[in-house]
Formats: C-alpha cells, sequence, structure tokens
RNA sequence: CGGGAAGUGGCUCAACUUGGUAGAGCACUCGGUUUGGGACCGAGUGGUUGCAGGUUCAAAUCCUGUCUUCCCGACCA
C-alpha cells in the first residue's frame, strides 16, 4: 500500500507527481494506453467533488441530463470550426458487432453537437428558455502524450449546456458560471486561481470567446482549470435551434457550455502535495480524519468513533497490523487531513495525539474536552492555511516582462504566470511560443496593460495579458 | 507524430557484452515475537523474461517487427 520512495518533488517533478498518484492509490495505468484506473481511493475523491460542484451548479437552477457516448459523423460535421479544432484526436466507431455500420460514429470529445440537436428538438418558444443542463460523463480525445488526471485519452468531467433568448442573458451565464467554479476552486480545493479570456489563437474551437481560470502548479506551471465559453448563435444557426419571441418572430437562441475536469485531482496533487506524499482540504477529503490506535486502547477507539460518527465526520480508524509508524507514513501519503492516535503513553495522561497533515504537527490535547469542535477548528484552519500557501506561492510566482528577453529569462530561472503587455496580433503570441515555449494564459480584462508597448514586437500594446508554460 | 531511454514474479533490479534452461531485496502468505515514525526471526507462494517472428542443438541473452511506459518537442482539458 504505502510506498517508501517517493522522489522528491524539488528534484524531479514530474517523477513526483507519478509517485503521488501511485503511492496514494487514486489511479493505476490499465492496459488501455493513456486510460487509468480510478482506484476506490482516487474515485472517492473524484465522487466527492463531483458531489460538491453538482450542489453549486443545483443552486444556480442547473439540472443534469445524459447524453448518448456516440456522434453521427454528420452530426458533428454540421459545426465547421468545432470539426476542425476535434477532428485530430476523435475515435471512430466503424462497427456495430460484425456489421459496418452506414454511418460510423465518433465517440464524442465534447458534447456540443449532441446538445444542440437535443435543444433543436425541444426549443419552441421563448417561454422554454432558457434551458439549463450539465451531464457528468466521460470523454474521449486521442491524445498522444498522456499523464494521468493531467492528460489522458478518456477523462471524466462536467459539460454545461445551456440556451438562452438573449445574448445578454447568455453572456451573463458564461460569466456566473466562471464565478461557479472560481468559488469551488478557492473554497473547496483551496487553490488560489487567475481568470480571464482566452486570446483568439486558445479559445474553444466554436466559441465566440472563452473564460478560463488558471492555476500555477507548485513548479510553476501553468493548468487550465476551468472554462467558459460563449457561442452567440453559432451553434444555434448550425443546428437550428429556433424559437418564436414574444413579438411572433422566429429568433435563433443564444448558447453557452463549461466544463472542468479530472484534472482537478491532478491540480490537488501539484499545488498542496509534498515529499510525504498527496495533501487533501477538509472540505473536499472523503476521509477526514483517520484514527490509529497503538496497543490495546479499544475502549477510547469506540468513544471515539461513537463521537465522531454522532458529528457526521468521515473516519476510518486504521487496525491493520502495521506498526505505528507504517500507519502514520500511510494516513499521510494519502492526504488524510487529520490522524488521531490513540495510545496507552498519551492515555495514561489522559490525553490523545491530533496531528494535521498539512504543517505535520502533533497537537497533544485531553480526551476530555470537545473533540468534534477542536476537529472543526482545526479542519477550517488547514483550509485556509491551504488556500493561503498557495496564493502566496502564486504571488511569488508572479512575474512581469517589459520585453522578449525578459520571458526567456524568467523561464530560464523560475516559471511561472508572466504579465505582460500585448497588441494583440496571433503572430506575437507564435513567435513568443517558437522562441520560448511560452504560451497566452488569458487577457486580463479587468487590469490595463502595464505598458504603452506590446513586450513582444513593441508596437501599440491593446491588453494585459498573462503567459506562462501549461500543462 | 518526431527525438531519446526502458520493458525480466506485484515493485526495484541482477544475469545479456562472451547464448547453456532465471536470482536477490521489497511486497504477499503462515507461525511467533513486537508496536509512539515505514519492525524482527523462521518457513513459504509466486516468473514459458511485454508480444510475434527469425537464427541456433540450445535464446532473458543475437536479429527483425510490434506494443507499452517514461523524458524532451509538436497538439490538446
Amino acid at each position: 500500500m504505502a510506498n517508501k520512495a517517493i522522489t522528491s518533488r524539488d528534484v524531479d517533478f514530474a517523477k513526483w507527481y507519478t509517485d503521488v498518484v501511485e503511492a496514494s492509490r487514486l489511479a493505476k495505468y490499465s492496459s488501455v494506453k493513456g486510460c487509468v484506473i480510478l482506484e476506490p481511493n482516487g474515485c472517492e475523491l473524484w465522487d466527492n467533488i463531483q458531489f460538491n460542484l453538482d450542489k453549486l451548479f443545483k443552486e444556480t437552477g442547473h439540472k443534469n441530463v445524459k447524453m448518448p457516448m456516440f456522434i453521427p459523423e454528420s452530426l458533428l460535421e454540421k459545426e465547421g470550426e468545432l470539426v476542425k479544432g476535434f477532428a485530430p484526436e476523435v475515435a471512430w466507431v466503424t462497427h456495430g458487432g460484425s456489421k459496418k455500420l452506414e454511418e460510423r460514429l465518433c465517440v464524442r470529445p465534447t458534447s456540443e453537437t449532441l446538445f444542440s440537436d437535443y435543444y433543436s428538438s425541444v426549443v419552441r418558444s421563448y417561454k422554454d428558455l432558457p434551458l439549463l443542463y450539465n451531464q457528468w460523463c466521460s470523454v474521449v480525445r486521442w491524445e498522444k502524450e498522456t499523464r494521468p488526471f493531467l492528460r489522458s485519452r478518456e477523462f471524466f468531467w462536467q459539460e454545461g449546456h445551456t440556451v438562452h433568448a438573449t445574448s445578454e442573458d447568455a453572456e451573463n451565464e458564461t460569466r456566473r458560471m466562471l464565478e461557479v467554479y472560481k468559488k469551488f476552486f478557492n473554497e473547496y480545493l483551496a487553490i488560489p486561481v487567475i481568470s480571464g479570456r482566452k486570446t483568439e489563437k486558445e479559445k474553444f474551437a466554436g466559441a465566440v470567446y472563452t473564460l478560463t481560470l488558471e492555476a500555477l502548479m507548485y513548479n510553476g506551471v501553468c493548468l487550465q482549470s476551468a472554462t467558459s465559453h460563449y457561442f452567440g448563435q453559432k451553434f444555434s444557426k448550425a443546428y437550428d435551434i429556433k424559437f418564436l419571441d414574444k413579438d411572433n418572430s422566429y429568433q435563433y437562441a443564444y448558447q453557452t457550455s463549461w466544463g472542468t475536469s479530472n484534472r482537478m485531482i491532478g491540480a490537488l496533487i501539484m499545488v498542496h502535495g509534498d515529499d510525504f506524499g498527496l495533501v487533501l482540504p477538509p472540505k473536499i477529503a472523503p476521509t477526514k480524519v483517520v484514527i490509529i490506535p497503538i496497543g490495546e486502547v479499544s475502549e477510547e477507539v469506540n468513544r471515539l468513533k461513537n463521537i465522531l460518527s454522532n458529528a457526521s465526520i468521515s473516519f476510518i480508524v486504521d487496525e491493520s497490523d502495521k506498526t505505528p509508524g507504517f500507519k502514520f507514513a500511510s494516513s499521510e501519503v494519502n492526504g488524510i487531513p487529520i490522524r488521531i492516535v490513540v495510545g496507552k503513553k498519551d492515555l495514561d495522561n489522559g490525553n490523545i495525539t491530533i496531528f494535521r497533515r498539512d504543517t505535520r504537527e502533533n497537537i497533544v490535547v485531553s480526551k476530555d474536552i470537545d473533540i468534534v469542535s477542536k476537529l472543526n477548528e482545526i479542519m477550517e484552519d488547514i483550509q485556509s492555511n491551504l488556500f493561503l500557501k498557495a496564493k502566496k506561492r502564486m504571488e511569488s510566482m508572479t512575474f512581469e516582462a517589459k520585453c522578449l528577453s525578459d520571458f526567456e529569462s524568467i523561464v530560464n530561472n523560475q516559471p511561472g504566470f508572466i504579465k505582460a503587455s500585448w497588441c494583440g496580433s496571433e503572430e506575437c503570441e507564435v513567435k513568443l511560443k517558437n522562441l520560448t515555449g511560452i504560451k497566452s494564459r488569458c487577457i486580463l480584462e479587468s487590469e490595463k496593460p502595464n505598458d504603452t508597448k506590446c513586450a513582444i514586437c513593441g508596437s501599440d500594446a491593446k491588453h494585459l495579458v498573462v503567459w506562462g508554460i501549461q500543462y
């Protein structure tokens, strides 16, 4: 179960990452290239993420649906830009049983086409709108290079798809859902993010514009963490989603889509994890507390079990025949926020020991204190501590570039978020990427350029852009 | 898809250069002793060496092909 050798994250970050994935038993490579098996630890974590994020969707009036996993080729092709964007990485089904299909089916890489086709058949009147639907599913993209949780051929995600009567409503939805994601990242995953708009080059194929959340990993590499797209009428015109408006005229509807994936698990690992393994924020950890008994202490363990059960704090008791040291290490590699050690040594003094995973501190307390409020207090502290630590690091890794050589020296020294003014031309993006590997992350809409000139070409600046190296 | 590295019990590796019928540590099982930071002693289980083909009396070892994984690029959530 537990693994002694997790590579230090400062020695080899990529190796550390895969070591943590394996040692914490989140996922295991399967016999299908690019597809991992979510083991119980990983599945519980994903279920818990899903449960909490879904609650936020419900609170904002969304309903869940399940679409088919196959898309007929002709349906996929109706919207040209989307096809162009996804065609190279689509998996095709050509046979049903031994029979060759008359029209091949693509395994969904994303479901705009299916939703749009469906919407065209159900939207009749402005009174039907808006339709605010979401689905939790897996999608397939035939990636060439794969890494657990960050890039796999099949991945789990959610995709919201909405239809609105006016552009204003749809644009509000696009922004609103980005805020929902932001709340989830900040308050549940304890991951700080920057938000902004994707450049034309980086936006979703088929979108009018794409809003994005970008998170910064421990090693300074950026991770696109959630996106929210405004489609205008692009899909409604391609898929004929029309409704009869108040004035008895036909109008094409306005649409959005928004999504985030099991990449969030990768982000949790790379933002909070350390050389001892995973570190999970209490709000998202499936198991909040592990109780480790040492010696014959079943009376006290039973007492604690009752207290935690009554308080609905999810916990496990490690009653395996391993040594205490082994249990300590394995509870840490799994990222369990709190551990309670119950042993004779403490009990003789009327105490138990509480250990918090984030700071790795042992806190000896009397067993007679109000244990539930103590645990809740510590969990809240861990939650905010993780966020603040990550935020501080993000701030310390946010740099400014005024010219091309600034970019180069930043990336060679310590990569991170790089703020720089940009003229708005795609040539500059391409040039920067070819020279340094840096890509635009997002345009900061609320901030003015930090320089009047584009840091890449020197002509007049239009936007302040965050740049970085991405996963 | 280009460039590099590697595939030998569950894991890490040895044997390969010089072909002769696979070995260690960890893990696992059983018994015992232990228990406050990844325990100890003893006895066991487990491999047609990624797969396919070729050379040979004989292949983990040599040759060809193929698949997979990892790293670096290109592409992407």
